[in-house]
DNA sequence: GGCCTGGAAGAATCC
DNA sequence: ACGGATTCTTCCAGG
C-alpha cells in the first residue's frame, strides 16, 4: 500500500506538468520499449524542460550532416536529462575530465555547455541508486521501483528533484555521467568509467561494487551463489564461492595463453589500437574484487595502451586544445539509454572521437563501400556454459567456425569487436545473460583478446589485410550468467528464463582519412544456447514447396533439427488481432519420413479463396517444442497436377518464435551521399519503421534525392534473400510495436515526391508467432494486409509483390490498438483495461510508468 | 591435466 | 495450495 500511494503521489505529480489529455494514439513506441526508457530520468528534469527547446539541436555527424536539426516530431518528449551530481557537488580538477555529452541521437552544437556544469562526481554514493536515485543510476522503471520501495525514498526523490530543477533547467539536456565515450582518449576522466555509469544499458546500470555491497541472497536456495570462476566439482566448496560476478567485467582470469595470443604478445598489436577503445573507462571499480584480476597484467595492459597507443584513433596531442573545444561536437550523442527515444542508426557511423558507441548503439553494417559481413554464420545451437562448467568451446558453424569479413576496406588493419547480443524483437544489444568468453587452446587460431566495453566482455579480434580482412571466430564461447544474479541487476528489465537466444554481434572500428572513425556492426543469426531446447526444439531448416493449392493433399517436406516422424505439422491463420483463425494439423505421411525430415500433406485451406494467401505452419515435438513458424502461400484456383514444383527455400533457423520477432542480420546500410540520412530513425528490429517525412526535420529534406533507401530486412523465416525496401531519402523511421500502437506502418514520401502514401497494415496484437510474422517481410512472401487479405493483397506469387495497400487514414480507438492487451517479451499478457487503464500482471509498475510516459508524451507532442 | 562434450540429476519456477 | 511440467543450474563422466 505504502508503494502504490508513492506511485500515485509520483503520478499526480508528474500530471502536474502535463495536460489533462490522454491520446495513446499516436504514441509512437510499445509498452516494452517504454519500460526500458530511462524514467527516472525525466522525473528528475525541470519542468521546464518537458517543453521542447528549438536549441537544443542535434548535431548530425558525417560531413554531410552539417545544418542542425531539431528532432522534435520524433524525439518528443524533449524532456532534458538533466546532469546534476549529488549536492551539486564538483570537484576542483573535474573540468579537464569531463566531457560534454551529446543530445538526443545527435549532438549538442552548443558548444557552450560547460565541462564544468556536466561534471559528475565519482562518490559512491552518486552510484549507489538507493542513496543518490541520479539519473544515471537506474534506467528501467524496475530498477527505479526498487530503488523507491519506500514513500521515503520516494519522497526523498521528488524532493531533490524540485531543488534542483533550476540547475536541471540550466543544464538541460547535459548530462554528468552521460557519455558513454569518455573523455577523449579513453584515458579515464573524472567519471573514471563512462560505462560505469549505467546509461548504456540497463543490465549494466548496476555497478559491481554496489552489487557487492547490496545483493542479496539471490534466492533462498541450498544451491550456492555462483563463484565468480570455473569451480573444479572436486573442489566445490560453497563457502568458497563468491556472488556471481555476472558480467565479469574483468577478463576471464583464467584465460589460458596456450595456443593463443597473450597479453603480452598483444601489446604492440596494430590491432591492439582499438585497446583504448575498449578500455574508456574502464570499469576497474566495478569490477568484484574475486573477479577482478589482481595481477593487473590485463589491466596495467590496457592502462599502458590507453597511454601510449591511442595514434591510430586520437587526435594528436597537438590538438588537444581544439580537441577540448571541440569536445562538444565529438560525441555529441546521448547514450541511448538517456533519450526517449532509441538511438538512431540511420546516423552516418562516423565519430569524431576515439571512444566507441555503446554497445547498445544501433549501427549499420554498410557505410559507403566498406561492409562487415558475417560471411558464415554460427549454428543456430551452442549450449553456453555455466561459470561452474568448464568451457563449452568456442561457437561453431556448419563446417568450421563463424567467419566475419570486412569488404571495401582493406588498407589497413582494423580491430574486430565481438560481444554476446540480444536476439529479440528489440534492437541489438549486449545480451544481459550471456557473455562471450574466449576459448584458449590448441584449435584456436585466431589472436583474440578479451576487453571491456561498456562494462560488457568483448573480444577484440584484428582484422587484417593479409587475411583478407576476414576473421574465423574460433575463440568465442558463451558463458550464460545465472538468471537471478542479472535479475537482481539494478535496471534489468529482461527476465531470463527462457531468454536463451543470442546473436554474435562484430563491430569493427576503421578509421577515415579526415579522422573520424567508421563504425559498422552485424549480427548472426540468432543461436540457442540452452542446452534443453537445442535438444528438443524442432528447428525447420528448409521445406518445399512454399506454396501450394488451396485444394492442399500436396506434399510437403519439412527437414532440419530434431525434426522426425513423430513431429506434428500444424498449419494456421492468424487474424487482425494476432489470434489463430484457423489452424489444423497436417497428416503425416510417415513412410517418407527420415530422421530429419518429414513429410505432411498441405491441410486444405478452410476458406474460398480469391487472391493468394499466406498462411503459417511450424512443427512441434510437443508442448512448448515448437519450430519458428514458416509461411506457406495458398494459391488460388491453382490445381495439383503431379509432383509439387521443388522450390526448396532456406531458412534461417531460430526465429525467435517465442522470445523474439527479431531479423537475425538484420542490417542497415548508411553512405556519405546521404542515402540514409540521419533523420532516418532507428529500427528497432522489428519495430518496422516508417512515418513521416520531410516535415520531421525539414533541414534534411532531400527531395530531389535519388539514392533509395535499401534498408536489407533479411528475416529468419524468409529466404536468404533480403526484402530490398526502397524509401525516400528523408523517410523516418520510427519504432513501432504492434502491441500499443496505430496498426499501421506508413511511408510519407516528400513532398516532390510521387510516390504514393504507402501504408503497410499490422495487426494490432503482438502475440507470439503472431503480428510480426504476418507482416512477413519475405521476399518470397507478401504483406499481406490481414484485416483483409483477399481484398488488398497483391501477391503475384512466392518470392515477389510486398504489398501495398491504400490506408484510410483514421486512427483506431484505443481498445482496438492493442491497449486491451500487452504482450511482453516472454509471451506473458497484460491485460489493460481500455478505460482505466487497470493493468493486471506482477509487472504493474513498468507498465504504470509507461502509461505515464503516453501522457507526458502526448501532452508534449501537443503543446 | 585441461579442455570439450553429452547427459542427466535435482532445484527452481511455471502452469 | 498442490502437483505435474518445464526450465535452470550443477554435476558427472568420457573422449
Amino acid at each position: 500500500m505504502q508503494m502504490i500511494s508513492c506511485l500515485i503521489y509520483m503520478l499526480f505529480s508528474l500530471l502536474r506538468f502535463a495536460g489533462p489529455d490522454l491520446d495513446v494514439r499516436t504514441f509512437p513506441s510499445s509498452a516494452q520499449a517504454l519500460v526500458e526508457q530511462p524514467f527516472i530520468q525525466e522525473l528528475q528534469s525541470s519542468p521546464s524542460c518537458f517543453t521542447s527547446d528549438p536549441h537544443v539541436g542535434y548535431q548530425l555527424q558525417g560531413p554531410q550532416y552539417g545544418a542542425q536539426v531539431n528532432p522534435r516530431a520524433f524525439d518528443c518528449p524533449s524532456i532534458q536529462i538533466t546532469s546534476i551530481a549529488p549536492n551539486n557537488h564538483l570537484e576542483p580538477d573535474s573540468s579537464q575530465d569531463v566531457l560534454a555529452v551529446g543530445g538526443a541521437e545527435g549532438g549538442y552544437s552548443d558548444a557552450s555547455w560547460s565541462r564544468d556544469q556536466l561534471y559528475l562526481s565519482l562518490e559512491p554514493r552518486y552510484r549507489d541508486p538507493a542513496l543518490c536515485p541520479s539519473p544515471c543510476s537506474s534506467l528501467s522503471s524496475r530498477s527505479w521501483i526498487s530503488d523507491l520501495s519506500s514513500c521515503e525514498s520516494f519522497s526523498h526523490t521528488y524532493d531533490d528533484v524540485e531543488g534542483e530543477l533550476p540547475d536541471a533547467a540550466r543544464l538541460a539536456m547535459g548530462s554528468p555521467l552521460g557519455s558513454p565515450f569518455g573523455s577523449p582518449g579513453c584515458g579515464g576522466g573524472a567519471f573514471g568509467s563512462p560505462r560505469q555509469s549505467p546509461c548504456h544499458s540497463p543490465r549494466t546500470s548496476v555497478t559491481d561494487e554496489s552489487w557487492l555491497n547490496r545483493r542479496p541472497t539471490s534466492r533462498p536456495s541450498s544451491r550456492p551463489t555462483s563463484p565468480c570462476g570455473k569451480r573444479r566439482h572436486s573442489s566445490a566448496d560453497p563457502h568458497a564461492r563468491s556472488p556471481s560476478p555476472h558480467h565479469s567485467p574483468s577478463p576471464t582470469p583464467g584465460a589460458s595463453p596456450r595456443g593463443s595470443v597473450t597479453d603480452e604478445t598483444w601489446v604492440g598489436s596494430p590491432a591492439g589500437a582499438l585497446g583504448p577503445l575498449l578500455m574508456c573507462g574502464f570499469p576497474e571499480l566495478d569490477v568484484p574484487s574475486k573477479t577482478r584480476r589482481t595481477s593487473g597484467s590485463q589491466l596495467v595492459l590496457l592502462a599502458g595502451q590507453v597511454d601510449s597507443s591511442l595514434e591510430s584513433f586520437q587526435d594528436p596531442p597537438a590538438e588537444e586544445g581544439r580537441e577540448q573545444e571541440g569536445l562538444a561536437e565529438l560525441f555529441l550523442q546521448v547514450p541511448s539509454h538517456f533519450t526517449w527515444n532509441k538511438p538512431k542508426p540511420g546516423n552516418a557511423p562516423l565519430f569524431r572521437t576515439s571512444s566507441p558507441p555503446p554497445l547498445d548503439w544501433p549501427l549499420p553494417s554498410q557505410y559507403d563501400q566498406c561492409e562487415l559481413k558475417v560471411e558464415v554464420q554460427p549454428k543456430s545451437y551452442h549450449r553456453a556454459h555455466y561459470e561452474t562448467e568448464g568451457s563449452r568451446g568456442s561457437i561453431k558453424a556448419a563446417a568450421g567456425h563463424p567467419i566475419v569479413k570486412l569488404h571495401g576496406c582493406s588498407e589497413q588493419r582494423v580491430g574486430l569487436v565481438l560481444f554476446i547480443g540480444t536476439a529479440d524483437d528489440r534492437y541489438i544489444r549486449p545480451h544481459p545473460f550471456y557473455q562471450v568468453h574466449r576459448v584458449t587452446g590448441k584449435t584456436v587460431t585466431t589472436m583474440c583478446q578479451e576487453k571491456i566495453m561498456d562494462s560488457i566482455k568483448v573480444l577484440e579480434i584484428p582484422l587484417l589485410p593479409e587475411n583478407d580482412m576476414s576473421a574465423s571466430i574460433d575463440c568465442a564461447g558463451i558463458l550464460k550468467l545465472r538468471n537471478a544474479d542479472i535479475e537482481l541487476k539494478k535496471g534489468e528489465t529482461d527476465i531470463g528464463r527462457k531468454n536463451t537466444r543470442v546473436r554474435v554481434v562484430f563491430r569493427v572500428a576503421i578509421p577515415q582519412p579526415d579522422g573520424q572513425i567508421l563504425w559498422l556492426q552485424t549480427a548472426s543469426i540468432p543461436v540457442e544456447c540452452s542446452q534443453r531446447s537445442g535438444q528438443e526444439l524442432p528447428q525447420v531448416d528448409s521445406f518445399s514447396p512454399a506454396s501450394g493449392s488451396v485444394e492442399g493433399g500436396q506434399e510437403l517436406l519439412i527437414s532440419g533439427p530434431n525434426i522426425s516422424a513423430q513431429s506434428r505439422v500444424v498449419f494456421m491463420e492468424r487474424g487482425p488481432d494476432g489470434r489463430s483463425l484457423w489452424e489444423t494439423d497436417a497428416r503425416v505421411v510417415p513412410e517418407k519420413c527420415s530422421g530429419s525430415s518429414i513429410v505432411v500433406e498441405v491441410p486444405v485451406y478452410n476458406k474460398k479463396a480469391t487472391s493468394p494467401v499466406q498462411v503459417q505452419f511450424y512443427v512441434t515435438n510437443g508442448k512448448r517444442r515448437k519450430s519458428v513458424t514458416q509461411s506457406f502461400t495458398y494459391l488460388p484456383g491453382i490445381r495439383h497436377h503431379g509432383p509439387p514444383a521443388v522450390a526448396t527455400v532456406k531458412q534461417e533457423r531460430w526465429e525467435p518464435d517465442r522470445i523474439s520477432q527479431n531479423p537475425p542480420g538484420f542490417s542497415l546500410t548508411a553512405s556519405r551521399n546521404g542515402t540514409l540520412s540521419p533523420d532516418v530513425a532507428y529500427y528497432g528490429s522489428c519495430d518496422l519503421l516508417v512515418q513521416c517525412g520531410p516535415q520531421s526535420n525539414p533541414h534534411l529534406h532531400h527531395p530531389h534525392s535519388s539514392a533509395p533507401l535499401q534498408t536489407p530486412l533479411m528475416y529468419p523465416q524468409t529466404s536468404s534473400v533480403p526484402l530490398q525496401v526502397s524509401l525516400p531519402s528523408q523517410t523516418t523511421l520510427i519504432p513501432l510495436q504492434t502491441s500499443v500502437m496505430a496498426p499501421q506502418i506508413t511511408t510519407i514520401p516528400p513532398p516532390a515526391s510521387s510516390v504514393p502514401l504507402q501504408t503497410f497494415s499490422v495487426p494490432p496484437h503482438s502475440s507470439p508467432g503472431g503480428s510480426q510474422r504476418d507482416l512477413s517481410l519475405s521476399p518470397r512472401s507478401t504483406f499481406v494486409t490481414p484485416a483483409n487479405p483477399q481484398k488488398d493483397s497483391v501477391l503475384a506469387g512466392p518470392g515477389e509483390a510486398l504489398i501495398i495497400k491504400q490506408e484510410p487514414e483514421e486512427q483506431p480507438p484505443l481498445g482496438s490498438l492493442g491497449l486491451q492487451e500487452i504482450t511482453l517479451d516472454d509471451g506473458r499478457k497484460l491485460d489493460v483495461d481500455p478505460d482505466l487503464l487497470l493493468i493486471k500482471t506482477k509487472k504493474l509498475l513498468p507498465v504504470f510508468f509507461t502509461i505515464i510516459y503516453i501522457y507526458i508524451y502526448q501532452h508534449n507532442i501537443q503543446m
